[in-house]
DNA sequence: GCGACAG
DNA sequence: ATCTTGTCGC
């Protein structure tokens, strides 16, 4: 019998935590903190004439089976600016071994969620996006490197990290950004710099309307200033959630659903094919 | 040691 | 992530 834990169960072990955690560091050095792009906003003050602007804006997210929270649907959307209108969009459907563990959910969104990207890239789409928004954190996360970065660095495309709930990382803390957005209800600003105890910066705690009282948190993934992604987030805001990430949601749960008795059938587990004699 | 912990 | 109806308001 084995003395220390190891716990065969179906949970992450320690040592891929390990490995996780290596992985991370070692992406994590190719990240790009600043802009790094040829377009420029609309709103840019330099209207230059050879300059391309943000047009397609592009948004991911998952959504999961309540009978089965393996089975799931991933969903790339591209938004037209300044319209807003979806110009594009992608499902997959498929069935996740990798659970989710807080800090690591990389691991178990980005392959799905890269494969999409990579075939819209591969068939050469014109509405291919310029910047990508992602359900889920950049650097906001325990070791600086969250979903927005992982899937920013592999597909080699700006992207911008926005999480609806503020992961607790060097000290922030989700009442008193609250209560930061409280005290700053008169002002024009709707937006509070998220400063930890260390001194750095991790993004900032956002009120996209006036109505939303629970802001959202935005964070460079890949590719963008903080200031950037911000920009693009107010560009992007018709309610609370971005729409490109509200449109990447709400299509993939319609999605599940509509295929529900399909996809039920088609990914069911089933034993392995022993009827050959 | 205990609690907290994106989706 | 998901479980969940109505309701108040523009």
């Amino acid at each position: 019998m084995d003395s220390e834990g190891a716990s065969s169960e179906s949970s992450s072990s320690g040592d891929q935590l390990e490995k996780w955690t290596e992985e991370q560091d070692e992406l994590k050095k190719k990240l790009i903190a600043y802009d790094d792009f040829t377009w420029k906003l609309s709103s840019s003050t330099e209207l230059s004439q050879g300059s391309e602007i943000l047009k397609y804006v592009g948004g991911v997210d998952m959504s999961f089976c309540k009978e089965d929270s393996s089975v799931a649907c991933a969903c790339l959307v591209v938004l037209e600016l300044p319209s807003l209108r979806v110009v594009h969009h992608d499902f997959s459907l498929l069935r996740l071994h990798v659970p989710y563990v807080p800090g690591f959910l990389a691991f178990r969104e980005a392959p799905v969620l890269l494969q999409i990207l990579q075939k819209m890239r591969d068939e050469k789409h014109p509405f291919y996006p310029q910047v990508l928004m992602v359900d889920g954190n950049g650097i906001l996360h325990p070791r600086g490197f969250g979903l927005a970065c992982h899937l920013g660095v592999l597909a080699h495309l700006p992207t911008i990290g926005v999480g609806k709930n503020l992961h607790h990382v060097d000290g922030l803390n989700q009442s008193e950004v609250k209560q930061s957005l409280q005290l700053q209800i008169n002002e024009h600003e709707q937006t509070i710099t998220l400063v930890g105890n260390s001194g750095i910066t991790w993004g900032v705690g956002f009120r996209p309307t006036l109505s939303s009282l629970k802001p959202i948190y935005v964070s460079v993934g890949h590719r963008i200033s903080l200031d950037s992604a911000v920009e693009v987030v107010k560009i992007t805001c018709k309610y609370r959630v971005p729409e490109p990430i509200r449109q990447a949601d709400i299509r993939s749960r319609a999605y599940l659903q509509k295929h529900q008795t399909e996809s039920f059938k088609e990914l069911a587990v089933r034993p392995p094919d022993q009827t050959e004699p």
